[in-house]
DNA sequence: CTAGAGGCCTGCCCGC
DNA sequence: TGCGGGCAGGCCTCTA
């Protein structure tokens, strides 16, 4: 399941053969995604094109070209790989970028969450539009959420992974941030002091750096562009370790629903107010 | 405006 | 051994 960091790692990962390429063909297998993938438009926008750089926003990865960019967010199961054209297709690969190097950009997604858009600007991009600040944005720090918190009551661990907010926070890492801040994921957001909300930024900065250092979390579905798994896992401390001693104090390691996604943490450690 | 629920989709795991 | 149910989960849409 990739998040921030896993994103981060394909980006790294596959810019090298991506840079300085002319996109010679498209080729979509099944529209199906998130969205009604849009062959014409897309064959419209890049063939021909000279990729000129590969950046991320939030967990969407941008294939800038100078007429536009390719959009590729790998929702829950998405993979990315560079093969050579001789490459036997499998099961939901479900969309090519043949470069002019005669390597092709693959893109597989069984349970089709991801999505393939492009645009002409950033700006024409609706997914865009409504995102926060990266976590590692200078414009965010523990007073900017703190301001934002105000106005609400849900819980913390829903406002770190409201991408309006802040991206790039998904469900592994929202869990770890707050056991390393020591804050309970049902903490009311508008009752936690600006401190409390810089300890957490610091820790949500702290977590994402070690997983993008480490290649990523592997748990089922994630590999890095070259087939080899992300080492994250290893260092999670909260993150499927239900009934496992906490690290800090032995206490066995708690789960609950916090709006329908599964959540990890130390009853003793984080603590309700 | 916000919060909460629902839906998309397939692979995997578990129990029978 | 095979089959069905439940679950996972990013992120959008709908409802209250």
């Amino acid at each position: 399941m990739p998040e921030l960091p896993e994103v981060e790692t394909i980006c790294k990962g596959i810019s090298p053969y991506l840079l300085n390429q002319t996109i010679k063909q498209i080729i979509v297998r099944d529209c199906r995604l998130r969205w009604p993938v849009e062959t014409k438009a897309l064959q419209k926008t890049l063939i021909n094109q000279p990729i000129t750089k590969v950046s991320r926003r939030a967990k969407y990865i941008l294939i800038h070209v100078p007429t536009g960019f390719l959009i590729i967010h790998l929702g829950m199961s998405g993979t990315l790989r560079i093969l050579c054209d001789k490459t036997s297709l499998r099961k939901h690969d479900h969309f090519d970028c043949v470069l002019s190097s005669g390597n092709i950009l693959r893109y597989n997604d069984p349970r089709r969450f991801g999505a393939i858009l492009c645009a002409q600007t950033a700006n024409n991009v609706p997914q865009l539009a409504t995102l926060g600040p990266e976590p590692f944005n200078d414009r965010i720090d523990g007073k900017y959420l703190h301001q934002l918190a105000q106005k609400r009551r849900c819980a913390v661990k829903i406002f770190i992974m409201n991408a309006r907010i802040v991206v790039g926070v998904g469900n592994i890492y929202a869990n770890e941030s707050l056991f390393s801040a020591r804050i309970h994921p049902q903490h009311p957001v508008n009752e936690l002091s600006a401190t409390k909300f810089n300890h957490l930024l610091l820790a949500i900065q702290e977590v994402l750096t070690a997983a993008i250092n480490s290649g990523g979390t592997t748990l089922k579905d994630f590999y890095q562009s070259d087939g080899k798994p992300g080492y994250f896992s290893q260092e999670l401390k909260v993150y499927h370790r239900k009934g496992l001693p906490c690290f800090t104090c032995q206490t066995p390691i708690q789960t609950m629903q916090v709006g329908q996604r599964a959540t990890y943490y130390c009853p003793k450690c984080q603590k309700l107010p």
